[in-house]
RNA sequence: GGCGAAGUGGCCGAGUGGUUAGGCAGAGGUCUGCAAAACCUUCUACAGCGGUUCGAGUCCGCUCUUCGCCUCCA
Protein backbone atom coordinates (compact mmCIF):
# COMPACT_ATOMS: atom_id res chain seq x y z
CA UNK A 1 0.00 0.00 0.00
CA UNK A 2 1.38 3.55 -0.75
CA UNK A 3 0.12 7.09 -0.34
CA UNK A 4 -1.12 8.96 -3.54
CA UNK A 5 -1.22 12.87 -3.37
CA UNK A 6 -2.93 15.23 -5.35
CA UNK A 7 -0.38 17.39 -7.04
CA UNK A 8 -1.38 20.65 -8.01
CA UNK A 9 1.07 20.39 -10.85
CA UNK A 10 -0.48 17.85 -13.15
CA UNK A 11 -3.50 18.30 -11.36
CA UNK A 12 -3.60 14.32 -10.70
CA UNK A 13 -2.97 12.23 -7.87
CA UNK A 14 0.72 10.75 -8.39
CA UNK A 15 2.12 8.03 -5.92
CA UNK A 16 4.20 9.83 -3.25
CA UNK A 17 8.01 9.41 -2.76
CA UNK A 18 10.51 11.59 -0.49
CA UNK A 19 13.30 12.77 -2.82
CA UNK A 20 15.33 11.05 0.25
CA UNK A 21 14.01 8.93 2.23
CA UNK A 22 13.06 8.49 5.44
CA UNK A 23 12.93 12.39 5.53
CA UNK A 24 10.34 14.82 4.16
CA UNK A 25 10.84 18.30 3.56
CA UNK A 26 7.17 20.08 3.76
CA UNK A 27 6.67 23.98 3.60
CA UNK A 28 3.22 25.64 4.44
CA UNK A 29 2.04 28.82 4.04
CA UNK A 30 1.60 30.18 7.36
CA UNK A 31 -0.25 33.05 8.43
CA UNK A 32 0.21 36.69 8.26
CA UNK A 33 0.41 37.96 12.16
CA UNK A 34 -2.00 40.87 12.03
CA UNK A 35 -5.27 39.72 13.53
CA UNK A 36 -6.70 37.05 15.60
CA UNK A 37 -7.25 33.19 13.41
CA UNK A 38 -10.12 32.43 11.49
CA UNK A 39 -11.85 29.29 10.53
CA UNK A 40 -10.17 29.42 7.42
CA UNK A 41 -6.10 29.39 8.98
CA UNK A 42 -8.33 26.47 11.48
CA UNK A 43 -9.27 24.46 8.04
CA UNK A 44 -5.80 25.02 6.91
CA UNK A 45 -3.49 24.22 9.64
CA UNK A 46 -5.78 21.14 10.48
CA UNK A 47 -5.23 19.63 6.91
CA UNK A 48 -1.92 19.81 7.01
CA UNK A 49 -1.18 18.79 10.73
CA UNK A 50 -3.14 15.51 9.47
CA UNK A 51 -0.60 15.24 6.76
CA UNK A 52 2.42 15.49 8.81
CA UNK A 53 0.87 12.66 11.44
CA UNK A 54 0.23 10.36 8.61
CA UNK A 55 3.60 11.22 7.07
CA UNK A 56 5.27 10.77 10.66
CA UNK A 57 3.20 7.37 11.08
CA UNK A 58 3.58 5.98 7.86
CA UNK A 59 7.54 6.21 8.97
CA UNK A 60 8.83 8.95 7.06
CA UNK A 61 10.91 11.61 9.25
CA UNK A 62 8.98 14.67 8.42
CA UNK A 63 11.05 18.00 8.86
CA UNK A 64 7.74 21.03 8.79
CA UNK A 65 8.09 24.16 7.89
CA UNK A 66 5.90 26.98 8.42
CA UNK A 67 6.60 30.50 8.52
CA UNK A 68 5.29 33.35 10.20
CA UNK A 69 4.80 36.73 7.64
CA UNK A 70 5.95 39.33 10.01
CA UNK A 71 6.60 42.04 7.53
CA UNK A 72 2.85 43.61 6.21
CA UNK A 73 2.67 43.15 3.05
CA UNK A 74 1.31 45.99 0.74
CA UNK A 75 -2.72 45.77 0.64
CA UNK A 76 -2.86 46.53 -3.29
CA UNK A 77 -0.33 45.51 -5.91
CA UNK A 78 0.37 49.03 -7.49
CA UNK A 79 3.39 51.36 -6.05
CA UNK A 80 0.27 52.76 -3.94
CA UNK A 81 -1.24 50.78 -0.59
CA UNK A 82 -0.29 50.04 2.40
CA UNK A 83 1.48 47.92 5.06
CA UNK A 84 -1.22 45.88 6.80
CA UNK A 85 0.57 44.53 10.07
CA UNK A 86 2.18 48.66 9.81
CA UNK A 87 -1.62 49.55 9.59
CA UNK A 88 -2.66 47.67 12.18
CA UNK A 89 -0.35 49.07 14.87
CA UNK A 90 -1.83 52.49 13.72
CA UNK A 91 -5.12 51.38 14.69
CA UNK A 92 -3.97 49.85 17.43
CA UNK A 93 -1.64 52.67 18.34
CA UNK A 94 1.51 50.71 18.97
CA UNK A 95 4.33 49.63 17.12
CA UNK A 96 4.82 46.71 14.30
CA UNK A 97 6.44 44.72 16.18
CA UNK A 98 4.28 44.60 19.18
CA UNK A 99 1.16 43.55 16.71
CA UNK A 100 2.75 40.61 15.21
CA UNK A 101 4.01 38.89 18.68
CA UNK A 102 0.74 40.04 19.84
CA UNK A 103 -0.50 37.47 16.88
CA UNK A 104 1.68 35.30 16.76
CA UNK A 105 0.88 34.05 19.79
CA UNK A 106 -2.76 34.37 19.53
CA UNK A 107 -2.32 32.32 16.36
CA UNK A 108 -0.31 29.28 18.13
CA UNK A 109 -3.18 29.48 21.58
CA UNK A 110 -5.80 28.88 19.03
CA UNK A 111 -4.16 26.08 17.34
CA UNK A 112 -2.52 24.70 20.10
CA UNK A 113 -6.39 23.97 21.37
CA UNK A 114 -7.10 22.19 18.44
CA UNK A 115 -4.36 19.77 19.03
CA UNK A 116 -2.35 21.17 15.40
CA UNK A 117 1.36 20.17 16.40
CA UNK A 118 3.64 22.84 16.11
CA UNK A 119 6.16 22.89 13.08
CA UNK A 120 9.52 21.81 13.16
CA UNK A 121 10.69 24.95 12.18
CA UNK A 122 8.49 28.39 12.30
CA UNK A 123 10.72 31.20 10.92
CA UNK A 124 9.78 34.52 10.73
CA UNK A 125 10.09 36.76 7.29
CA UNK A 126 12.05 39.55 9.58
CA UNK A 127 14.29 37.29 10.89
CA UNK A 128 15.25 36.45 7.16
CA UNK A 129 16.11 40.02 5.55
CA UNK A 130 19.81 38.75 4.38
CA UNK A 131 18.41 35.41 3.02
CA UNK A 132 16.21 37.61 0.99
CA UNK A 133 18.36 39.76 -0.06
CA UNK A 134 20.79 37.28 -1.40
CA UNK A 135 18.44 35.75 -3.31
CA UNK A 136 17.81 38.84 -4.89
CA UNK A 137 21.25 39.36 -5.73
CA UNK A 138 21.15 36.21 -7.09
CA UNK A 139 18.14 37.03 -9.67
CA UNK A 140 19.79 40.12 -10.31
CA UNK A 141 23.16 38.60 -11.49
CA UNK A 142 21.52 36.17 -13.39
CA UNK A 143 19.22 39.23 -15.37
CA UNK A 144 15.82 37.53 -14.10
CA UNK A 145 15.44 40.77 -12.09
CA UNK A 146 15.95 44.47 -12.75
CA UNK A 147 16.44 47.50 -10.29
CA UNK A 148 14.49 50.46 -11.20
CA UNK A 149 14.48 53.71 -9.01
CA UNK A 150 15.41 51.33 -5.78
CA UNK A 151 12.86 49.17 -6.46
CA UNK A 152 13.42 45.52 -7.50
CA UNK A 153 11.24 43.50 -10.09
CA UNK A 154 11.55 39.38 -11.21
CA UNK A 155 11.51 39.69 -14.68
CA UNK A 156 8.65 37.30 -15.84
CA UNK A 157 9.45 36.83 -19.10
CA UNK A 158 12.75 35.89 -18.43
CA UNK A 159 10.96 32.53 -17.04
CA UNK A 160 9.43 30.42 -19.19
CA UNK A 161 7.47 28.08 -17.29
CA UNK A 162 5.63 31.36 -15.30
CA UNK A 163 2.21 30.76 -14.90
CA UNK A 164 2.43 26.73 -15.00
CA UNK A 165 0.62 25.99 -11.83
CA UNK A 166 -2.13 28.10 -12.30
CA UNK A 167 -2.54 27.83 -15.87
CA UNK A 168 -1.93 31.17 -16.68
CA UNK A 169 1.20 30.86 -18.82
CA UNK A 170 -0.05 33.75 -21.67
CA UNK A 171 0.87 36.91 -19.64
CA UNK A 172 -0.39 39.14 -22.74
CA UNK A 173 -3.76 37.76 -22.64
CA UNK A 174 -3.83 38.06 -18.99
CA UNK A 175 -3.45 41.67 -19.48
CA UNK A 176 -6.22 42.31 -21.58
CA UNK A 177 -8.60 44.74 -20.60
CA UNK A 178 -8.78 43.81 -16.66
CA UNK A 179 -6.86 46.69 -15.28
CA UNK A 180 -6.48 50.02 -15.94
CA UNK A 181 -3.29 50.78 -16.58
CA UNK A 182 -1.39 51.80 -13.50
CA UNK A 183 1.61 53.28 -13.33
CA UNK A 184 4.81 51.39 -12.51
CA UNK A 185 8.12 51.19 -13.14
CA UNK A 186 7.83 47.40 -14.44
CA UNK A 187 9.01 46.08 -17.87
CA UNK A 188 5.93 43.85 -18.52
CA UNK A 189 3.24 44.07 -15.82
CA UNK A 190 2.92 40.78 -14.63
CA UNK A 191 6.47 41.48 -12.93
CA UNK A 192 6.15 41.30 -9.74
CA UNK A 193 8.70 43.31 -7.21
CA UNK A 194 11.07 41.40 -5.26
CA UNK A 195 12.30 44.63 -3.11
CA UNK A 196 10.20 47.93 -2.52
CA UNK A 197 11.66 51.38 -1.67
CA UNK A 198 10.60 52.61 1.19
CA UNK A 199 9.03 55.97 1.57
CA UNK A 200 10.01 57.83 4.50
CA UNK A 201 6.98 57.02 6.82
CA UNK A 202 7.85 53.35 6.57
CA UNK A 203 8.16 52.03 9.83
CA UNK A 204 9.51 48.30 8.58
CA UNK A 205 12.73 48.76 6.50
CA UNK A 206 16.35 47.09 5.93
CA UNK A 207 19.30 48.80 4.36
CA UNK A 208 19.99 46.48 0.91
CA UNK A 209 22.25 47.17 -2.36
CA UNK A 210 19.40 49.17 -4.14
CA UNK A 211 17.46 51.23 -1.67
CA UNK A 212 16.41 51.08 1.99
CA UNK A 213 13.53 49.00 1.92
CA UNK A 214 11.60 45.75 2.40
CA UNK A 215 10.97 42.57 0.68
CA UNK A 216 8.58 42.43 -1.95
CA UNK A 217 5.89 39.76 -0.91
CA UNK A 218 6.44 36.05 -2.57
CA UNK A 219 10.07 36.33 -1.49
CA UNK A 220 10.17 35.07 2.16
CA UNK A 221 8.59 31.76 1.47
CA UNK A 222 11.65 30.52 -1.46
CA UNK A 223 14.44 32.07 0.84
CA UNK A 224 13.17 30.36 3.86
CA UNK A 225 12.27 27.25 2.63
CA UNK A 226 15.50 26.44 0.64
CA UNK A 227 17.43 27.61 4.09
CA UNK A 228 15.67 24.83 6.01
CA UNK A 229 14.60 22.18 3.57
CA UNK A 230 16.66 22.56 0.07
CA UNK A 231 16.82 23.89 -2.74
CA UNK A 232 14.23 21.00 -3.76
CA UNK A 233 11.68 20.37 -0.90
CA UNK A 234 9.20 17.51 -1.14
CA UNK A 235 6.10 19.10 -0.21
CA UNK A 236 4.48 22.74 -0.70
CA UNK A 237 1.42 23.11 0.80
CA UNK A 238 -0.91 26.53 1.17
CA UNK A 239 -4.21 27.93 0.30
CA UNK A 240 -6.17 27.51 -2.88
CA UNK A 241 -6.38 31.42 -3.64
CA UNK A 242 -2.94 31.37 -3.18
CA UNK A 243 -1.87 29.64 -6.25
CA UNK A 244 -1.53 32.43 -8.03
CA UNK A 245 0.28 34.68 -8.18
CA UNK A 246 2.09 33.93 -5.04
CA UNK A 247 2.97 29.78 -5.72
CA UNK A 248 3.95 30.66 -9.38
CA UNK A 249 6.05 33.97 -8.29
CA UNK A 250 7.40 30.83 -5.50
CA UNK A 251 8.18 28.65 -8.38
CA UNK A 252 9.79 31.34 -11.18
CA UNK A 253 12.37 33.25 -8.75
CA UNK A 254 13.43 29.85 -6.71
CA UNK A 255 13.48 27.61 -9.87
CA UNK A 256 15.51 30.82 -11.86
CA UNK A 257 18.20 30.95 -8.85
CA UNK A 258 18.75 27.00 -8.75
CA UNK A 259 17.41 25.60 -11.68
CA UNK A 260 16.38 23.16 -10.11
CA UNK A 261 12.55 21.97 -9.57
CA UNK A 262 11.24 23.83 -6.47
CA UNK A 263 8.47 21.55 -5.25
CA UNK A 264 7.72 18.43 -6.41
CA UNK A 265 4.11 17.97 -4.74
CA UNK A 266 2.10 21.04 -4.57
CA UNK A 267 -0.51 20.78 -2.14
CA UNK A 268 -3.73 23.59 -2.30
CA UNK A 269 -6.25 23.23 0.26
CA UNK A 270 -9.74 24.64 -0.27
CA UNK A 271 -11.77 26.90 1.63
CA UNK A 272 -14.36 27.91 4.35
CA UNK A 273 -17.52 29.52 3.04
CA UNK A 274 -20.29 31.04 4.93
CA UNK A 275 -23.66 30.95 3.46
CA UNK A 276 -21.75 29.43 0.08
CA UNK A 277 -19.37 32.66 -0.01
CA UNK A 278 -15.40 32.46 0.75
CA UNK A 279 -14.32 33.87 4.22
CA UNK A 280 -12.02 36.28 4.51
CA UNK A 281 -10.36 38.68 6.98
CA UNK A 282 -11.40 41.37 4.35
CA UNK A 283 -14.77 40.20 3.33
CA UNK A 284 -15.45 40.91 7.14
CA UNK A 285 -17.17 37.37 7.40
CA UNK A 286 -15.14 35.55 9.48
CA UNK A 287 -15.34 33.83 12.32
CA UNK A 288 -13.10 34.08 14.83
CA UNK A 289 -11.48 30.79 16.35
CA UNK A 290 -11.78 32.74 19.95
CA UNK A 291 -14.88 33.67 19.60
CA UNK A 292 -15.97 30.57 18.12
CA UNK A 293 -14.23 28.50 21.00
CA UNK A 294 -15.98 30.23 24.14
CA UNK A 295 -18.99 27.92 22.43
CA UNK A 296 -17.44 25.41 21.11
CA UNK A 297 -15.01 22.84 21.41
CA UNK A 298 -11.93 23.23 19.65
CA UNK A 299 -11.76 19.90 19.10
CA UNK A 300 -14.87 19.67 17.49
CA UNK A 301 -14.19 22.14 15.11
CA UNK A 302 -11.61 20.24 14.25
CA UNK A 303 -13.72 17.26 13.73
CA UNK A 304 -16.21 19.35 11.78
CA UNK A 305 -12.80 20.57 9.44
CA UNK A 306 -11.32 16.68 9.16
CA UNK A 307 -15.10 15.70 8.36
CA UNK A 308 -14.51 16.86 4.90
CA UNK A 309 -11.67 16.79 2.37
CA UNK A 310 -8.88 19.08 2.29
CA UNK A 311 -9.49 20.05 -1.15
CA UNK A 312 -13.51 20.56 -0.78
CA UNK A 313 -15.29 23.57 0.19
CA UNK A 314 -16.28 23.42 3.87
CA UNK A 315 -19.42 25.43 4.08
CA UNK A 316 -20.16 26.60 7.90
CA UNK A 317 -22.96 26.50 9.79
CA UNK A 318 -24.49 26.40 13.03
CA UNK A 319 -26.52 23.31 12.41
CA UNK A 320 -23.14 21.71 10.62
CA UNK A 321 -21.30 21.87 13.87
CA UNK A 322 -23.97 20.67 15.79
CA UNK A 323 -23.94 17.63 14.18
CA UNK A 324 -20.49 17.00 14.18
CA UNK A 325 -20.40 17.95 17.95
CA UNK A 326 -23.34 15.13 18.44
CA UNK A 327 -20.95 12.89 15.96
CA UNK A 328 -17.82 13.13 18.01
CA UNK A 329 -19.26 12.52 21.42
CA UNK A 330 -20.38 9.20 20.08
CA UNK A 331 -16.66 8.32 18.99
CA UNK A 332 -15.77 9.84 22.12
CA UNK A 333 -18.66 7.47 24.26
CA UNK A 334 -17.35 4.33 22.43
CA UNK A 335 -14.01 4.49 23.29
CA UNK A 336 -15.13 5.35 26.96
CA UNK A 337 -16.93 2.36 27.11
CA UNK A 338 -14.44 0.11 25.67
CA UNK A 339 -11.77 1.16 28.11
CA UNK A 340 -14.38 0.79 30.86
CA UNK A 341 -16.52 -1.95 30.28
CA UNK A 342 -15.37 -5.23 32.06
CA UNK A 343 -13.85 -7.94 29.81
CA UNK A 344 -15.26 -10.98 28.04
CA UNK A 345 -14.64 -14.05 25.77
CA UNK A 346 -15.83 -12.72 22.56
CA UNK A 347 -13.29 -12.40 19.70
CA UNK A 348 -13.35 -8.92 17.44
CA UNK A 349 -12.50 -8.51 13.92
CA UNK A 350 -10.18 -5.55 14.02
CA UNK A 351 -8.10 -5.63 10.95
CA UNK A 352 -10.34 -4.99 8.19
CA UNK A 353 -10.95 -1.34 9.82
CA UNK A 354 -7.38 -1.13 10.07
CA UNK A 355 -7.21 -1.63 6.79
CA UNK A 356 -9.99 0.51 5.33
CA UNK A 357 -8.48 3.41 7.71
CA UNK A 358 -5.21 2.93 6.10
CA UNK A 359 -6.36 2.72 2.43
CA UNK A 360 -8.56 5.86 3.19
CA UNK A 361 -5.53 7.99 4.46
CA UNK A 362 -3.49 6.84 1.98
CA UNK A 363 -5.52 8.21 -1.11
CA UNK A 364 -4.47 11.97 -0.76
CA UNK A 365 -5.29 11.93 2.72
CA UNK A 366 -8.99 10.92 2.61
CA UNK A 367 -10.02 12.06 6.23
CA UNK A 368 -13.83 11.90 5.80
CA UNK A 369 -13.79 8.45 4.69
CA UNK A 370 -11.04 7.39 7.50
CA UNK A 371 -13.79 9.00 10.56
CA UNK A 372 -16.62 6.83 8.81
CA UNK A 373 -14.41 4.00 8.93
CA UNK A 374 -14.39 4.81 12.78
CA UNK A 375 -17.93 5.48 12.72
CA UNK A 376 -18.49 1.93 11.51
CA UNK A 377 -15.93 0.27 14.07
CA UNK A 378 -17.69 2.55 16.90
CA UNK A 379 -21.10 0.79 15.95
CA UNK A 380 -19.09 -2.68 15.57
CA UNK A 381 -17.62 -2.56 19.29
CA UNK A 382 -20.70 -1.82 20.49
CA UNK A 383 -22.49 -4.75 19.18
CA UNK A 384 -19.78 -6.60 20.47
CA UNK A 385 -20.13 -5.22 24.03
CA UNK A 386 -23.59 -5.73 23.81
CA UNK A 387 -22.88 -9.37 23.16
CA UNK A 388 -23.76 -11.80 25.99
CA UNK A 389 -19.71 -12.94 25.81
CA UNK A 390 -18.65 -9.40 25.53
CA UNK A 391 -14.85 -8.86 24.59
CA UNK A 392 -12.25 -10.52 25.39
CA UNK A 393 -8.97 -8.88 27.31
CA UNK A 394 -6.98 -9.16 23.91
CA UNK A 395 -9.38 -7.74 21.82
CA UNK A 396 -9.97 -4.81 23.85
CA UNK A 397 -6.96 -3.89 23.90
CA UNK A 398 -5.96 -4.56 20.62
CA UNK A 399 -8.90 -2.14 19.26
CA UNK A 400 -8.35 0.21 22.11
CA UNK A 401 -5.12 0.62 21.01
CA UNK A 402 -6.21 1.07 17.21
CA UNK A 403 -8.47 3.54 18.04
CA UNK A 404 -6.48 5.58 20.12
CA UNK A 405 -3.85 5.44 17.48
CA UNK A 406 -6.39 6.31 14.36
CA UNK A 407 -8.26 9.01 16.66
CA UNK A 408 -5.88 10.50 18.65
CA UNK A 409 -2.04 10.29 17.17
CA UNK A 410 -3.30 10.49 13.55
CA UNK A 411 -6.58 12.34 13.05
CA UNK A 412 -6.08 14.28 16.49
CA UNK A 413 -9.77 14.22 17.22
CA UNK A 414 -9.73 11.86 20.88
CA UNK A 415 -8.09 13.28 23.49
CA UNK A 416 -5.45 12.02 25.66
CA UNK A 417 -6.14 8.54 26.63
CA UNK A 418 -5.25 9.59 30.75
CA UNK A 419 -7.38 12.80 30.48
CA UNK A 420 -10.84 10.98 30.72
CA UNK A 421 -11.98 12.82 27.56
CA UNK A 422 -14.80 14.75 27.83
CA UNK A 423 -14.57 14.76 31.99
CA UNK A 424 -12.26 17.89 31.15
CA UNK A 425 -9.46 18.89 33.15
CA UNK A 426 -10.82 20.60 35.76
CA UNK A 427 -13.12 17.34 37.27
CA UNK A 428 -10.49 14.66 35.83
CA UNK A 429 -8.99 15.11 39.49
CA UNK A 430 -8.68 11.61 41.37
CA UNK A 431 -10.87 13.99 44.10
CA UNK A 432 -13.53 14.29 41.37
CA UNK A 433 -13.80 10.76 40.92
CA UNK A 434 -13.89 9.89 44.40
CA UNK A 435 -16.82 12.67 45.03
CA UNK A 436 -18.58 11.59 42.17
CA UNK A 437 -18.43 7.67 43.58
CA UNK A 438 -20.22 8.69 46.86
CA UNK A 439 -23.07 10.13 44.62
CA UNK A 440 -23.32 7.45 42.84
CA UNK A 441 -23.54 5.00 45.21
CA UNK A 442 -25.97 7.15 47.23
CA UNK A 443 -28.38 7.04 44.22
CA UNK A 444 -27.80 3.63 43.44
CA UNK A 445 -29.10 3.00 46.86
CA UNK A 446 -32.11 5.17 45.88
CA UNK A 447 -32.56 3.36 43.04
CA UNK A 448 -32.58 0.01 44.47
CA UNK A 449 -35.44 1.16 47.21
CA UNK A 450 -37.53 2.43 44.01
CA UNK A 451 -36.95 5.92 45.41
CA UNK A 452 -36.93 7.86 42.27
CA UNK A 453 -37.71 10.65 43.04
CA UNK A 454 -34.99 11.43 45.12
CA UNK A 455 -32.18 9.51 42.06
CA UNK A 456 -34.14 11.75 39.61
CA UNK A 457 -33.32 14.73 41.62
CA UNK A 458 -29.51 13.60 41.97
CA UNK A 459 -29.13 13.39 38.22
CA UNK A 460 -31.01 16.68 37.25
CA UNK A 461 -29.13 19.04 40.10
CA UNK A 462 -25.82 16.97 38.74
CA UNK A 463 -27.11 17.39 34.96
CA UNK A 464 -27.67 21.59 35.89
CA UNK A 465 -23.70 21.51 37.07
CA UNK A 466 -22.76 20.30 33.82
CA UNK A 467 -22.16 16.72 34.68
CA UNK A 468 -24.28 13.96 32.70
CA UNK A 469 -25.18 10.58 34.59
CA UNK A 470 -26.17 7.06 31.85
CA UNK A 471 -27.34 4.22 33.70
CA UNK A 472 -26.19 1.11 32.15
CA UNK A 473 -26.05 -2.66 33.06
CA UNK A 474 -22.70 -2.11 34.55
CA UNK A 475 -23.73 0.25 36.75
CA UNK A 476 -24.35 4.30 36.40
CA UNK A 477 -21.34 6.38 34.60
CA UNK A 478 -20.78 9.99 34.44
CA UNK A 479 -19.26 12.64 31.84
CA UNK A 480 -19.18 16.46 31.71
CA UNK A 481 -22.36 16.89 30.05
CA UNK A 482 -21.69 17.86 26.38
CA UNK A 483 -23.60 21.00 25.49
CA UNK A 484 -23.73 22.91 22.09
C1' G B 1 -12.59 38.64 -20.52
C1' G B 2 -8.73 34.79 -18.92
C1' C B 3 -7.51 30.60 -15.47
C1' G B 4 -9.63 26.98 -12.18
C1' A B 5 -13.31 24.30 -9.11
C1' A B 6 -18.13 22.61 -8.16
C1' G B 7 -23.64 21.26 -8.39
C1' U B 8 -25.43 14.26 -4.35
C1' G B 9 -31.46 12.67 -0.20
C1' G B 10 -34.20 17.70 5.38
C1' C B 11 -28.81 19.38 6.64
C1' C B 12 -23.42 18.25 6.38
C1' G B 13 -20.54 15.18 3.40
C1' A B 14 -17.76 10.62 0.72
C1' G B 15 -17.84 8.16 -3.83
C1' U B 16 -13.31 8.81 -11.20
C1' G B 17 -18.30 2.45 -14.66
C1' G B 18 -21.41 -2.65 -11.85
C1' U B 19 -21.81 -4.18 -4.81
C1' U B 20 -24.56 -0.23 1.96
C1' A B 21 -20.52 5.52 2.22
C1' G B 22 -20.67 7.91 6.93
C1' G B 23 -22.60 11.61 10.39
C1' C B 24 -26.73 14.72 12.04
C1' A B 25 -31.95 15.30 11.95
C1' G B 26 -37.11 12.62 11.28
C1' A B 27 -40.37 8.02 12.08
C1' G B 28 -41.14 3.18 14.43
C1' G B 29 -39.04 -0.47 17.75
C1' U B 30 -35.65 -3.23 21.58
C1' C B 31 -33.43 -2.24 26.32
C1' U B 32 -34.41 0.92 30.88
C1' G B 33 -38.45 2.44 36.88
C1' C B 34 -37.89 6.86 33.66
C1' A B 35 -34.14 9.34 30.94
C1' A B 36 -29.62 9.11 28.37
C1' A B 37 -26.54 5.95 25.70
C1' A B 38 -26.46 1.73 22.63
C1' C B 39 -28.64 -1.47 19.02
C1' C B 40 -32.56 -2.84 15.13
C1' U B 41 -35.98 -1.19 11.17
C1' U B 42 -37.28 2.87 8.04
C1' C B 43 -38.35 7.60 4.59
C1' U B 44 -36.35 11.61 1.29
C1' A B 45 -30.33 11.43 -3.95
C1' C B 46 -27.16 12.10 -7.61
C1' A B 47 -28.95 20.31 -11.57
C1' G B 48 -31.19 19.59 -16.76
C1' C B 49 -30.93 17.54 -21.81
C1' G B 50 -28.47 14.39 -25.16
C1' G B 51 -24.44 10.70 -26.10
C1' U B 52 -20.80 6.42 -25.22
C1' U B 53 -21.49 1.50 -22.77
C1' C B 54 -24.28 -4.81 -21.46
C1' G B 55 -24.28 -1.20 -17.42
C1' A B 56 -23.04 6.03 -15.49
C1' G B 57 -23.47 10.63 -9.54
C1' U B 58 -19.04 8.19 -11.84
C1' C B 59 -16.83 9.02 -19.00
C1' C B 60 -18.11 12.75 -23.39
C1' G B 61 -20.98 17.10 -25.30
C1' C B 62 -24.32 21.05 -24.55
C1' U B 63 -27.44 24.07 -21.22
C1' C B 64 -28.45 26.22 -16.44
C1' U B 65 -26.59 27.61 -11.61
C1' U B 66 -22.83 28.52 -7.89
C1' C B 67 -17.95 29.50 -6.13
C1' G B 68 -12.57 30.77 -6.18
C1' C B 69 -8.31 33.32 -8.47
C1' C B 70 -6.61 37.28 -11.93
C1' U B 71 -5.10 43.54 -5.46
C1' C B 72 -3.69 41.23 0.41
C1' C B 73 -5.93 36.53 1.98
C1' A B 74 -5.56 29.71 4.83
Amino acid sequence: MSLFIYNSLGRTKEKFEPLHPPVVSIYVCGPTVYGHAHLGHAKSYVSFDVVVRWLRHSGYQVKYVQNITDVGHLTDDGDEGEDKIMKQARLEKTDPMEISQFYTRSFYEDMDSMGVLRPNIAPAATAHIPEQIAMIEKLVQSDHAYEVNGNVYFSVESFSGYGKLSGRTDQDALQSGIRVEVRSDKRHPSDFALWKKADKHHLMKWTSPWSIGYPGWHLECSAMSMKYLGETIDIHGGGMENKFPHHDCEIAQSESVTGKPYVRFWMHNNMVTINGIKMGKSLKNSVNLKELFKEIDPLVIRFFILQSHYRSQLDYSETAIKASSTGLEKLRETRRRLREQKTGSGVFALSPFEQRFSEAMDDDFNTPVAIAVLFELSKSINIALDRLEGMSEISRQETETFLDKAGREILGILQDENLSDNRGNELSGKKMDDVMHILLDLRAEARKNKDFALSDRIRDRLLDAGIEIKDTKEGANWTKSSGF
